[in-house]
RNA sequence: GCUGCCUUAGCUCAGCCGGUAGAGCAACCGCCUUGUAAGCGGUAGGUCGUCAGUUCGAUUCUGACAGGCAGCUCCA
């Protein structure tokens, strides 16, 4: 007998009794909404005897979607109804796999092979079917099938893709199939109990996919959908998207008049306006102040360069895809720099280097162009021209660890300050069997090493991708993520052992002895395009004031007011407050909610109390509060709130906020 | 780069089946003189992304190209 709890409930249950009955008995009460069971963190299928799990005693817990992993199965269910449905309107269809991926343009897809194009028209017919299939409710039954007998039913079926993945399957592997009414389909499970289950789907988008995610493959297409319990969740999702959508920084960019890019000047490149370019000044100046009292010093190269610097670096021909074509001039190939670190090596290398000069930090708000594919372009977040947050640090080896956790601190500071939270890291190390990497395993198993040990005691948490090192070193990167949920690389940080031995780059020792410096490349700001696109979804486009491109917007209520409004105006730049005066030519309320759209910090509304009386009476657009202000004492708090970087939670007002 | 979809005024969008276009906002001009999210009226603005093709005739159909969107691949 084995006993089981589930919550403060236990029963005593012979061997092969299903989880489904022990549920019925011990939690009656979640029978209806129970998709699953959990033992120990792995879930299983509620059709399964209790004596799966290799033990007299278990403790479970009833999985619904209100868990993760209930959604996931919920989820993965859901992703072969839709390949029942799929094959039932396209008999013919070859279906190859169909996980959960939770964000994206839906929570699960399916990749299919089929000739004809599946659009958005035949959706509805397809999600008609799901409904169908759900309808029906057929229960979903596991069966574990030798190798052959597997090979030889979706043979059988037609289904030649899946036969391959069979056959890619490591030799160990249980094969297992889940049937459902007709279908059956190869899956490690679990699932939920039938497809009853289930509730309201809609898809989404389709969209082309290589097989095994090799571009050298053939494309599928692959069909995305959402689905949830019911209509309600459903429609709630939607909302969201929407909400979401009223963050992106390509929607507030125009909106807002930060930038803009045009036909004729060509894709990826960013025309930064007025507004825009303010903030990406007050980020570089702080940048520079911050990288000054690190004991950084700052360099300028040139957007150009011969060949042969590449060359050297290894960046041509290995990266040549990713740059720029090259230009004639005087015989040679002249390129456009696709980073700084060339540049850097070369002024370390530029004359004797002495072990009293490092840690040498060279900083530069370089300009790189990157040939970028025309698909992977991407509003701020992926551009062909940007402008680099970058500096190298050459130092000795014994240094490389504090230098590293130095850098990690000034990540943590920087973020700290922007109230960045919701970010992950990652440490990239090479995957030994591919030949991206260039530098022999020694060198790589020191530079991985000493990565590691920057990152252990600095006491951050962070995940481990065994491929993705930059070709010349490990790398540390902070992922976040778009409005509508797509990740990218904010800051990113490496430790290079290659390209000084590339460059030849040496410094004299104490002991008078030539050595190799360490390079650590890093750019915590990452670049201004990138980041600043990150800061206007992360701020929704309400910038704290000290970014805010206008800080203070003045609102005669009259033309009587004006004087007050043009003296006042002067006052508040002359302290260095970015201020604007709007002149009474639209009434006060359109004057008021235009001021509101842009989202300015504060807002006086200025009128006879306050020339009567000298004062200010200014809304704060964050906390919606409105107060009275001596003029030299407004001033004061405004200066304190830039000075110290200040961020106040925006309060939404009910009824506020409404498109135009 | 690959797959699919999209492209009408500065912005958001209408425009049955092919007969050369319309609204709201913004802009501009008046009137209004205003107290915390849209005062009123008027004017102007489009070779319907570009170039070909089909057709008596194309914003509408077809193709190529450009730009955008969602994925995939890539991301030094």
């Amino acid at each position: 007998m084995v006993v089981v709890k589930i919550g403060d409930q236990s029963g005593e249950f012979s061997p092969e009794t299903t989880f489904t009955e022990v549920v019925e008995k011990l939690a009656p009460s979640q029978r209806k909404a129970a998709l699953g069971i959990e033992v120990e963190k792995v879930s299983y299928d509620l059709s399964r005897p209790v004596s799966v799990i290799a033990a007299n005693s278990i403790t479970a817990k009833v999985l619904t979607f209100a868990d993760e992993a209930g959604k996931e199965m919920f989820w993965h269910s859901s992703a072969h109804v839709l390949a029942q449905a799929l094959k039932r309107v396209y008999p013919h269809i070859q279906l190859e796999d169909g996980p959960v991926v939770k964000n994206g343009p839906g929570f699960f897809f399916y990749d299919v092979l089929l000739e004809e194009k599946i659009n958005e028209e035949a959706f509805e017919k397809i999600e008609a079917e799901i409904q169908k299939v759900i309808r029906e409710n057929h229960a979903v039954k596991r069966n574990v099938m030798t190798r052959a007998d597997a090979v030889a039913k979706f043979k059988a079926m037609g289904e030649d893709l899946k036969v391959g993945i069979i056959q890619r399957l490591p030799e160990n592997d249980e094969i297992r199939i889940y049937e459902q009414g007709e279908f059956a389909d190869l899956c490690r499970g679990p699932h939920v109990p039938s497809t009853g289950k289930l509730g309201v789907f809609k898809l989404t988008t389709v969209a082309g996919a290589y097989i095994g995610g090799k571009s050298e493959n053939q494309m599928l297409q692959r069909i995305y959908a959402v689905s949830f319990p019911d209509k309600n969740l459903l429609k709630e999702h939607f909302r969201l998207l929407e909400e979401a959508k009223k963050r992106d920084h390509r929607k507030l960019g125009g909106e807002l008049e930060l930038f803009a890019t045009e036909d004729k000047i060509g894709p990826g490149l960013i025309l930064w306006l007025p507004r825009g370019n303010i903030i990406k000044d007050e980020l570089e100046n702080w940048a520079k102040v911050t990288e000054a009292k690190n004991g950084y010093q700052r360099v300028t190269t040139p957007v150009v360069t011969k060949e042969d610097l590449f060359y050297q670096s290894e960046h041509l021909p290995h990266y040549m895809d990713h740059m720029f074509p090259p230009m004639q001039m005087d015989n040679q190939n002249y390129y456009i720099k696709p980073m700084n670190c060339p540049f850097h090596h070369t002024i370390f290398g530029h004359r004797p280097r002495s072990y009293r000069e490092l840690p040498l930090r060279m900083a530069e708000y370089g300009t790189c162009h990157r040939f970028e594919d025309s698909g992977a372009l991407m509003g701020l977040m992926r551009v062909r021209a940007m402008q680099m947050n970058d500096a190298h640090i050459y130092c000795s080896e014994e240094q490389a660890v504090e230098e590293f956790k130095a850098v990690i601190k000034l990540h943590e500071y920087y973020y700290k300050t922007l109230h960045i939270t919701d970010y992950h890291m990652v440490l990239s190390l090479r995957n030994p069997n591919n030949k991206k990497y260039h530098g022999e395993d020694a060198m790589w198993d020191k530079a991985e090493a000493l990565t590691r040990q920057a990152m252990e005691e600095s006491g951050v948490q962070y995940i481990v991708e065994n491929d993705g090192a930059a070709f010349y070193g490990p790398k540390m990167d902070f992922q976040i993520k778009s409005s509508i949920g797509r990740e990218f690389t904010s800051s990113t940080c490496q430790l290079d052992l290659f390209m000084p031995m590339k460059f030849d780059l040496k410094y004299i020792d104490k002991d008078g002895q030539m050595k190799r410096p360490v390079c650590i490349h890093r750019s915590p700001l990452g670049t201004h395009e990138r980041f600043i696109g990150f800061l206007i979804e992360h701020f929704a486009g309400a910038f704290p004031i000290w970014l805010a491109p206008e800080q203070v917007r003045i609102l005669p209520v009259n033309a009587a007011h004006m004087d007050y409004g043009t003296k006042l105006a002067a006052e508040l730049r002359e302290a260095g407050i970015r201020a604007h005066l709007e002149e009474p030519e639209e009434s006060l309320g359109k004057r008021i909610r235009t001021a509101e759209k842009l989202k300015v910090p504060y807002m006086l509304v200025i009128g006879d109390k306050e020339v009567g009386g000298g004062i200010i009476n200014a809304r704060n657009y964050f906390t919606g509060e409105q107060k009275e202000f001596a003029r030299a004492e407004f001033m004061a708090l405004v200066q304190e709130e830039i000075r110290t970087k200040k961020i106040t939670e925006r309060i939404e007002k009910s009824g506020d906020s409404k498109g135009a």
